[in-house]
RNA sequence: GGAGGAAUGGCCGAGUGGUUGAAGGCGGCGGUCUUGAAAACCGUUAGGGGGGCAACUCUCUCGUAGGUUCGAAUCCUACUUCCUCCGCCA
């Protein structure tokens, strides 16, 4: 959410910002909008000021046993005409709220301009593509030959978009998430945490999922609670509505949890193997920091997100995406993209973006800051890193001319030793 | 699931219809005293919104949302959260 402060004072700058985009926002709605409301906000207070008064003098009369039957009458009919004041302004939130929550964010200045991915910027590559002397599988085929991924099964239990890992399957599943989170918490600094999976709608609102993107989620019937569609939700909302000491900034954190997705909307995309799931592993890194230093924060995040992979000895690259491909709530965003041998292509593995103050607004999170003031944070995250899509790039990166397949040697210690994984009985 | 109890500022805690945005204490901050510190003493210390160049000023907020009233922290209704007991349960 946009301060609309701002908006109105950098009318054309925010126009211009949002432009790059792509899109239209009423902006000239908004101001006119907020201009209404703060003329009957003005009137009303000064109606409710005439109120406070006569009501205290009437107090004072009543103790001299006065009667004061007159002024009841006045104080009762200014008390009515507050209510329809407020009746007003009400509505008139409401259609503001609605306008100023569908606006996404500003992209940052460094950010390339461009409508969609083919203006996205490479920023830099590590590692090269692996070497086959044979026809490489995907790792649909892998994991299947391997006895480690039953799709079929997952489809009978829950339905398409669903995995079931088994054996050294599952094993390697799990020790990427023990892998990754002794990385972050023991290398990088983060603060480990294993939040609730479901969330309520103020959480969602906070993060910016709702009230935009509701199709996007999972929610389950006759409640308030949604399945987290990522940790992001639950971390950034761990300091929803509290100020926090300057001193403390920034805070990291860790986080392992399942991911549910709808996947409304992508039907026909990645329908093969273990892409775009309903529901998978990730972990996931949460920062709030101090505004003056939030993009080094980003640099670092995505450097610690990197690490992750560059341990496992994955090809990767890391790409700005341009002001038309970036999320709602982002100001900046990299994309850090792994290297598939199945598509001959780069696919994205985790997502690492500086919200600045967009959140920190719709959640309400401050800190105090050197002078004492209070400031919104900047909350910045990243996937660190997507584990299903990590399990399949190793299957797919790693694979041997025999069908099986290496496991990188920073893994081996969280598999018991074990070097290779080779085709098991179901 | 059933029966009770509770929710007030950073924390503890008073307050059952009229200068109570809120006593008192603790903590924090500033000062006096001291070689320094502690103690003591004095002062100060909630958040949101509007108007104003500013000084400043108005308004809202005592879990949340409604209601009663000239006037609500205080009375009524619903909801949320927490605590105790009973039942059930990994």
């Amino acid at each position: 959410m946009l301060d609309k402060n701002f908006v109105r004072e950098n009318l054309d700058f925010v126009r211009e910002r949002l432009g790059t985009r792509g899109g239209d926002y009423s902006l000239d709605e908004l101001v006119a909008l907020d201009a209404e409301w703060r003329q009957v906000l003005l009137r009303s207070e000064e109606l409710r000021r005439q109120r406070n008064e006569a009501s205290e003098q009437i107090g004072k009369l009543k103790k001299e046993g006065q009667d004061t039957s007159a002024q009841q009458s006045r104080v009762k009919a200014i008390s009515n005409e507050i209510k329809s004041l407020e009746e007003t302004l009400r509505r008139l939130e409401e259609k503001l709220n609605t306008l100023l929550h569908s606006i996404p964010n500003l992209p940052h200045e460094s950010v390339p301009v461009g409508l969609d991915e083919s203006a996205n910027a490479e920023v830099r590559r590590w590692g090269s593509p692996p070497y086959f002397s044979f026809h490489p599988m995907d790792h649909v085929d892998l994991g299947v030959s391997l006895g480690i991924l039953d799709i079929d099964r997952a489809a009978k239990i829950a339905g398409a978009r669903f995995a079931l890992l088994c054996g050294t399957g599952a094993r390697l599943e799990r020790a990427l998430i023990h892998f990754m989170l002794d990385v972050h918490t023991h290398e990088h600094g983060y603060r480990e945490v294993l939040p609730p999976f479901m969330a309520n709608s103020a959480s969602l609102f906070g993060t910016g999922n709702l009230p935009k993107f509701a199709q996007d989620l999972f929610r389950v019937e006759g409640t308030d609670y949604y399945l987290i569609p990522t940790a992001e939700v639950p971390l950034t909302n761990l300091y929803n509505g509290e100020i926090l000491d300057g001193a403390t900034l920034p805070q990291k954190f860790a986080a392992y949890t399942p991911c549910f997705r709808s996947e409304a909307g992508s039907y026909g995309k990645d329908t093969r193997g273990l892409i775009r799931q309903h529901q998978f592993n990730k972990v996931e890194l949460v920062k709030f920091a101090d505004p003056a230093t939030s993009y080094d924060e980003l640099e670092s995040l995505t450097r610690d997100a990197e690490a992750v992979l560059q341990r496992v000895g994955l090809h990767y690259r890391v790409v700005a995406l341009c002001t038309g491909d970036m999320g709602f709530s982002s100001a900046k965003t990299y994309d850090i993209e792994v290297w598939l041998p199945s598509q001959n292509r780069f696919r994205e593995i985790s997502s690492c973006s500086n919200f600045e103050a967009f959140q920190a607004r719709r959640a309400n999170i401050r800190f105090r800051n050197a002078t004492g003031k209070k400031q919104f944070v900047h909350t910045l995250n990243g996937s660190g890193l997507a584990v299903g899509r990590t399990w399949l790039a190793i299957l797919e990166n790693y694979q041997q001319g025999d069908g099986t397949v290496l496991i990188p040697e920073a893994l081996r210690p969280y598999m018991d030793g074990l070097e290779r994984i080779a085709p098991e009985g179901s």
